[in-house]
DNA sequence: ATGGTTGTGGAACAA
């Protein structure tokens, strides 16, 4: 079974590089972040056309937004508000996998702002309640232990030191604090997530799933950070084939500013 | 330290 997850910053406007990616990639299951569209106006028909029947949506107007496409379908769909805000950062799908259910939750972390001070700047606060929230709820979930989960999505936290460019020059960048790393780290291990990246690629590799807009030439300059993460509770871990970052995607024409992530499962 | 770009929606805000 291959996932794929992407922030495609706007389906309708990137809908065709959706296609683009489906047809390279053939996913069973594609999750989006910031589809940036109310879900009157998800183009279900198009995805639908690309072999993807089952579609569940959390999207709000302008922002945000995520979206789960499917060739399997689910069981059931879970759409939670963190922070106690309708701004579409979360779904979650279950499907059943070998016989048994297969919970796929599919985030978008709030990106927190610019200053790293949840005391003059309240996004990186609210970044920081999301973390915490999502904490809470993924402990609490912890009990029913035969349930096979998978998390992915853009957290918008690139964890360690070869997850960005410079890691000392990002220390005091939101997305790379200490403080935002530290508490990623307790949402990972509080349900002891693996980490699908670091497990097929070694730690002092460069790993990058985002390059930013707003360099002259991204490819070259390739001061990315990976962004976009897979996690897997261990119950998954011996169905882990493989993992790929798809960074021709950035190349692709009015790409999306990340790329798509890839994971086969046995 | 600053400025650089893109999206939505038609100004200002989010990233």
């Amino acid at each position: 079974m291959r996932i794929v997850t992407w922030n495609i910053n706007s389906v309708r406007l990137r809908i065709e590089l959706v296609a683009k990616m489906a047809k390279k990639l053939k996913p069973d299951i594609i999750c989006l972040q910031e589809t940036k569209c109310p879900n009157d106006s998800f183009p279900t028909k198009s995805i639908n056309k690309m072999g993807y029947e089952h579609v569940a949506i959390n999207g709000i107007k302008g922002y945000h937004g995520v979206a789960t496409l499917s060739k399997i379908p689910f069981t059931k769909t879970n759409i939670i508000d963190y922070c106690g805000q309708k701004d579409g950062r979360h779904i979650e799908t279950i499907l059943d996998y070998g016989g048994a259910p297969l919970s796929l939750h599919n985030f978008y972390v709030p990106a927190g702002g610019d200053e790293p001070d949840r005391k003059i700047n309240e996004k990186f606060g609210h970044k920081l309640d999301f973390l915490n929230e999502m904490k809470r709820r993924l402990t609490k979930s912890k009990q029913k232990t035969s349930v096979q989960r998978i998390l992915v999505g853009d957290l918008n936290i690139a964890p360690y030191e070869h997850d960005v460019w410079s890691h000392k020059q990002l220390l005091k960048v939101v997305s790379h604090t200490p403080q935002e790393v530290e508490l990623l780290e307790q949402v990972r291990k509080s349900h002891n997530w693996v980490d699908v990246a670091r497990a097929f690629v070694p730690f002092e590799e460069k790993l990058y799933s985002w390059w930013s807009y707003r360099s002259k030439d991204w490819d070259a300059s390739n001061r990315g950070r990976r962004l976009d993460h897979i996690w897997v509770t261990p119950a998954l871990e011996p169905q882990l084939k493989s993992y790929k970052i798809m960074r021709e995607a950035r190349g692709w024409e009015r790409p999306s500013d990340h790329v798509p992530v890839v994971l086969d499962l046995v």
